[in-house]
DNA sequence: GGTTTAACTGAACGCATGTTCAGATCAAAG
DNA sequence: CTTTGATCTGAACATGCGTTCAGTTAAACC
């Protein structure tokens, strides 16, 4: 039978995904070896092989769970509202998601060119899908008035680059907190699409 | 046989160096080998060694080189002005040199991870030195009283942000040129940093 | 035309890589 | 207590890595 409870399967996958993580956002992909990943984890390298089929799934898996993860976030929080509100609202779910996920972010963005092209096309789309739903409440904005904007696709694009980028320099003990930094940006976001 | 008909160090050199920057770009540092560069360039891997000591020195290079590039030009083009002038060529500069190196950008802000220490707090360097410049300008804006920026390092880091993300969706053969793209930007860059 | 020497080859070095797999281990099921 | 099978080890495999260097070639100089 199954060996089911205590089944250490439901700990070191975990682990090893939690590993591959930090170790890919800190070196990178390539320069990251089985391993090494074994070794945080406690275990030999052909153990990882029971969790993952290859090392390019293991990447795989992991940008692909943080997209969902993303989208689903979102989608669970997007408010029926102004285009104003929404546009609020995306702007301090976005801040707010990504630094809590800074490796995952990371790891999502600087690694698209270690996936194998069908891989890449996956998380290609995820990526457009999400810029898609900051498009939708720029258009929104158009159509209310409320904003300008007259290429809403770039706009959002812009406004996506401009946020992520705080990923770069917030750290979580420094000398602005999120909610201080949620309101400096919110502030340039509003004022960016502005009438 | 050495030393192949035409072949010289003035002609090899430059060679190595953007073949290099061209597959540390599409692959990156850890995933391109001396022998795929020496294979671009039409020579064997030792070869690469009568113009880098080392790989990790012609990655240093490349970086360090570029943001010399970047800084220059910068000084060289800076108007005399008014903030709001100031910040618009900054703008349009920032837009147009890195589209047109697209590689290099890429390189310098993917790799830096790659560094050795010392090699990274030197482009880290010249990193700030270049933020500082918009930062300067953002400053003399609100003294001006035509800026309305609460924290200018942070406003000089989210635009610096919001234009290098042009680079990831920008070809020089899409819908839009470098013209309208540069209106485009200009326009939510001034609105951001509105009174 | 002979000499010099920069530029390059080709082989070698020790080491690391992703992946496989037969066998060991041991908690839980019967 | 015995059996089961999930989990992991440890060794092996073929391949590739960055780097070195003695030797070869050909362009430049006198």
């Amino acid at each position: 039978m199954a060996r089911t409870q205590g089944s250490h399967s439901d700990i070191t996958g975990p682990r090893v995904r939690a590993a591959a993580l930090r170790l890919f956002a800190r070196q990178g992909y390539a320069a990251v070896s089985m391993r090494q990943i074994a070794s945080e984890v406690g275990v030999q390298a052909g153990a990882l092989y029971n969790y993952t089929p290859d090392k390019q799934t293991l990447l795989f898996d992991l940008m692909r769970t943080h997209m969902e993860d993303l989208l689903a976030a979102w989608d669970a929080e997007a408010p029926e509202a102004s285009a104003r509100d929404a546009l609020e609202a995306f702007t301090r779910f976005h801040i707010r998601f990504n630094t809590s996920r800074a490796d995952a972010v990371f790891v999502s963005y600087m690694e698209l060119r270690n996936l194998e092209p069908g891989n890449f096309a996956v998380i290609e789309g995820q990526r457009r899908e999400y810029e898609t739903r900051l498009e939708a409440i720029l258009r929104q904005g158009v159509v209310e008035g409320s904003f300008d904007v007259t290429e809403p696709r770039i706009a959002a694009m812009a406004l996506i680059a401009m946020l992520t980028g705080i990923n770069t320099w917030f750290r979580a003990r420094g000398r602005l907190g999120l909610v201080q930094i949620e309101a400096l940006y919110w502030d340039m976001v509003r004022k960016a699409v502005a009438v």
